[in-house]
RNA sequence: GGGCGUAUAGCUCAGUGGUAGAGCACUGUAUUGACAUUGCAGGGGUCGGAAGUUCAACUCUUCCUACGCCCA
């Protein structure tokens, strides 16, 4: 890429080929052993996924980062890879299956997980082939995943010290079992939907002829549920509820099944609400869990009336009658179920209480049932309804590892960006609940727990006859499948070997332990079997920021990388990945993963909406990129990222983008026409010319702007910055202003020190530009340093920008040039504001003079009488007064130009233009007066305030006279 | 029910205790050499409503209204 660039900019061609340079010599991680190190993790992305415009505004902003600080000479490391996202793996995988009418239970596990792995291979490269499209300068040479060997190590090693320490621990109790994924997941995979639904109201019979005080032989409960009336183990009441007092302890006969259940008194059960009595089902809610517990009934002990599908089974008491069983707990596909066959089987007996209402048109109706919204949970991946079951699974005591996290959130070694977020995060952390992490799925990382039957105390010198738990087993064989849960126990180790070794601490010297099901001919021996079941895959992301740097073995790189620097996520995922980050940080390394969290919102449609593929209102960036360029998609992320809001989706900005880019690019061309060639130094050059110096004054100032947004993560002031210095500063008034320098017999010197200062602006745009838009100014950055290359000794031009040095002028401007400047400004923009108003053309050369010339005045003009006469198009200047006669009054600063008229304009127009502006200057001088005018501003306002205020009532006053006069002299 | 956030120009959004800015859109205008993916100029806002604090409120406080999100 030398000589000339192409006339316009095509986003395409460059991209694809400066990404190929910057990843095949190794730039995104340059050898920087000494410099200070700068670390960020990429939120892995499901290793199946694709990229979507979230993800998009994510890694922007991590990029944008990380260049920066590479560019600041840190030894950036941004840490990327993929995650084997359980749920969504396997469920992509399986529905391969089913499109094939194949299901995964046609397979060993051993088989499914192979071609999972498979599908892995396959399509695990889209989404980081479609990051690098964006530009993202990752550190692909240690691309990571989640279930990598070593990853894999760090996931077992945090189970096993977690568990050693007591913090992770099995137990039964109720779970969000999803019925058709066919698993447990946690409290935050749940998501709570209002939907419609009903509210009925039953009859359950009192036992033995009791009654209430009114007469009632039955209480009325009301569910939302009533399918669960199979498994109810009690009715409870408020302990206060007088109506209810003299049936405590007394029982119901449970329609149906003929259960006879407790009356019992609970706070849970609200006297406002219904009847005030409610039935509980302790193995069906969560709720009555609570209260079965608090009853006495152990979880053991609670009836269960759902099979994993949440079709209706046999309760522990035999008590469903025949004709529900196998029916699904309620209508699904048109098919009645459980729910619908206790309703119509209540009506039938008698037990239902319609719900009576009145029609629009006042006619009385009878309902079986109230109508009413429901809240119900989801799934957050199988979408249906989430079943609260009674099962084993492994919890992690998330409470007791909270507690560092908010302590280093409230003191503020964690600081989390913006920070309203914090009360969310506490809100959260304080009320945490044990976390289910145990998964019954078969891609994921299985749980390093082997399980043999329990011995007593007594057993424990006994014969293996007496240990055979079950039947079933022949004598001196135990196979652990055939165990209850509760009779087992977990032997858990990083490997098999060390289970068996703790096994056989355990038991009895005389037996041998294996692991495996079957056993032909071994007497005397226990099988082990290690726990069918998979980690939540949050359990595995949660060790990212140490796990992809080799942890648990040390390593120079991990002890350069952690703690990290910063994370950036979306707030979505602040509970999920964030926050169990801290706790596994603080875990295993003894230290928060990182000093600073920067939480951002979502990308939504145009019209606000959440994008979502059921609404079909997906924005694809790659489609965006293919249109407008990685640059402009990035920039537009950038600029709209203010802390605290979500995105809206707008194509045209990023069309705005994508033509400030050509700006960029044609700018880039004009230099390039006028000899104007890379920089030599990273210093500012030495200026004479006010215009050289202005320009270097304007980087200097873009450049601490600059840095200030990004110190605060400010992007969107970031990106605004250098936007409006590149375009308004150098674009509109800077290359304006120079080119009279290049103009045919102007002078050598002055070309020769405008083309330095030039380039070097150029090179400080291109730098300062670069975390926003790789591509662009990597490829003119080039192009600029084939004009002045190292055949002229150049070193600059040696290296990508990608690795060049953040701007540092210091340079020493003179303020009497750039006022200067300044001033030249203002006065180009007034005058043209006046031809405009008055409708002279834009291009005509007018005449002025300058009665009275400030020292500004008359030694800009003499400097750069060139700028002015192609700028403001007055030509000549006459420093002195106007001939009489009707003229217009320009003026810049407090210098009033006086540019006669006869001929040229309408007086009356003149006239009218100096009214609009004798009006404003008079209001705010009134305006002033007033403010000056009230002794408690004088006295209680800032004294600067004050001042301020005297010196605009002066210029305004003044102003206001000098318009008078001009008017009275136009007559 | 609890918590959080937002409300500023037609649209999308910045913003500060001293009477408001950007981009887009709109209006007018310019076109023989960087750029029409452009230049120049302009119109447009009682900063959601009410009360309070203050010399001064778009900005701080309280309440209200609307919308959005999270949790129960």
């Amino acid at each position: 890429m030398t000589e000339q660039l192409p006339t316009t900019f095509n986003p395409a061609e460059i991209e694809a080929r400066w990404y190929q340079h910057w990843e095949e010599k190794g730039l995104f991680r340059p050898e920087r052993p000494d410099a200070e190190p700068f670390t960020i993790v990429n939120p892995p992305p499901n290793v199946t996924g694709s990229l979507h415009i979230g993800h998009a505004l994510d890694n922007t902003l991590q990029d944008i980062v990380v260049r920066y600080e590479r560019l600041r000479g840190k030894d950036a490391l941004w840490v990327v890879g993929t995650d084997h996202a359980g749920i969504a793996t396997q469920m992509v995988v399986e529905r391969q299956l089913e499109e094939r009418q194949d299901k995964r239970t046609n397979y060993s596990r051993e088989e499914f997980v192979d071609k999972v792995w498979e599908w892995k291979a396959e399509s695990g490269g889209t989404i980081t082939g479609q990051l690098r499209r964006l530009g993202c300068s990752m550190d692909w040479s240690r691309e990571q995943f989640t279930m990598d060997e070593h990853f894999t190590k760090a996931v077992l090693k945090t189970f096993v010290d977690l568990y050693n320490d007591g913090l992770i621990y099995r137990d039964k109790r109720l779970v969000n079992w999803d019925p058709k994924l066919k698993t447990a997941i946690s409290d935050l995979e749940v998501e709570s939907q209002n939907i419609p639904g009903h509210f009925w109201h039953f009859k359950y019979p009192l036992e033995d002829g009791v009654t209430l005080p009114d007469g009632r032989d039955y209480i009325e409960v009301a569910t939302t549920r009533p399918e669960t009336m199979l498994a109810d183990m009690a009715v409870a009441v408020h302990p206060s509820d007088e109506r209810y007092a003299s049936v405590v302890g007394k029982h119901v006969v449970l329609p149906i099944t003929g259960r006879k259940v407790p009356i019992i008194t609970d706070e849970h059960a609200d006297p406002e609400l219904g009847s005030g009595a409610v039935k509980i089902t302790p193995g069906h809610d969560f709720n009555d869990f609570e209260v079965g517990k608090r009853a006495g009934i152990a979880a053991g002990e609670m009836l269960n009336m759902l099979d994993g599908d949440a079709n209706v089974c046999q309760t522990a008491d035999g008590l469903v009658p025949e004709e529900y069983l196998g029916l699904h707990r309620f209508k699904r596909d048109g098919v009645s179920g459980a729910r619908e066959l206790v309703v119509q089987r209540l009506k039938e007996q008698g037990f239902l209480i319609p719900h009576i209402t009145k029609t629009k048109k006042g006619e009385t109706q009878e309902l079986d049932a109230e109508p009413r919204t429901i809240a119900t949970p989801f799934g957050d991946r199988g979408g249906v309804v989430i079943e609260p079951w009674l099962t084993d699974q492994w919890y992690v005591d998330a409470e007791k590892l909270a507690q560092k996290p908010i302590q280093q959130v409230k003191d503020g070694t964690i600081e989390i960006v913006p920070q309203s977020w914090e009360k969310t995060f506490f809100n959260w952390m304080e009320n945490i609940q044990p976390w289910c992490i145990s998964r019954q799925l078969w891609w994921g990382h299985r749980i390093p727990a082997w399980f043999g039957p329990k011995v007593g105390k007594d057993q424990k010198k006994a014969s293996p006859v007496k240990i055979n738990l079950r039947a079933d087993s022949p004598p001196g064989q135990i196979k652990i499948s055939t165990v209850e849960p509760s009779e087992r126990v977990a032997f858990v180790a990083m490997t098999e070997a060390e289970a068996i070794a703790q096994a056989k601490e355990y038991y009895p010297d005389n037996f041998d332990v294996g692991v495996g099901e079957h056993d032909v001919g071994v007497p005397d021996m226990v099988r082990l079997i290690r726990d069918p079941d998979v980690l939540d895959t949050w359990f595995s992301s949660a060790l990212w920021p140490f796990a992809t740097l080799g942890w648990p073995n040390e390593s120079d790189l991990l002890e350069k990388h952690f703690p990290n620097d910063l994370l950036i996520s979306g707030f979505d995922i602040l509970f999920f990945w964030d926050a169990r980050m801290m706790m596994m940080g603080q875990y295993n390394m003894g230290k928060a993963p990182w000093p600073k969290l920067y939480l951002h919102g979502l990308v939504r449609a145009a019209d606000g909406a959440k994008m979502s593929k059921s609404k079909g209102n997906v924005v694809d960036p790659l489609g965006l990129i293919d249109e407008y360029g990685a640059d402009a998609l990035r920039f537009f992320m950038a600029a709209m990222e203010s802390q605290g809001r979500d995105i809206k989706m707008d194509n045209e900005r990023v069309k705005g983008y994508r033509n400030f880019a050509t700006k960029l690019w044609n700018a880039t061309r004009f230099c390039q026409s006028n000899g104007i060639g890379a920089s030599s130094t990273l210093a500012a050059p030495e200026a004479r010319l006010a215009a050289n110096q202005w320009i270097i004054g304007e980087v200097q100032q873009t450049v601490e702007a600059l840095d200030a947004a990004m110190a605060d993560l400010r992007f969107d002031a970031a990106a605004n910055t250098i936007y409006q210095f590149t375009w308004s500063k150098f674009c509109d008034w800077y290359l304006e202003l120079i080119k009279p320098v290049f103009a045919e017999g102007a002078s050598e010197t002055a070309a020769t020190e405008t083309r330095e200062v030039a380039g070097w602006a150029l090179d400080q745009i291109f730098v300062m530009l670069h975390p926003f838009m790789p591509f662009i100014t990597e490829e003119l950055w080039h192009a600029q340093g084939a004009l002045n290359g190292p055949e002229n000794g150049n070193p600059r031009s040696e290296y990508p920008i990608i690795t060049a040095k953040w701007p540092n002028p210091r340079a020493n401007v003179s303020k009497p040039a750039t006022d200067a400047i300044d001033w030249v400004i203002e006065l180009t923009s007034n005058v043209r504001s006046a031809k405009n108003e008055l409708g002279i053309a834009p291009g005509a050369k007018l005449a002025a003079f300058l009665p009275s010339a400030s020292e500004l005045a008359s030694s800009t003009i003499e400097r750069s009488s060139a700028a002015i006469e192609r700028l403001a198009r007055l030509t000549p200047v006459t420093l002195g007064e106007a001939p009489d006669g009707p003229a217009m009054q320009v003026t810049a600063g407090g210098d009033v130009f006086v540019i006669p008229l006869e001929g040229i304009i309408d007086i009356a127009e003149e006239k009218a233009r100096l009214k609009k502006a004798l009006e404003a200057s008079q209001k705010e001088a009134k305006s002033l007066e007033g403010r000056l005018g009230n002794a408690n501003f004088v006295e209680r306002a800032k004294p600067e305030a004050v001042e301020k205020a005297k010196a605009d009532f002066a210029h305004h006053s003044a102003e206001a006279e000098r318009l008078t006069a001009a008017l009275a002299r136009l007559g």
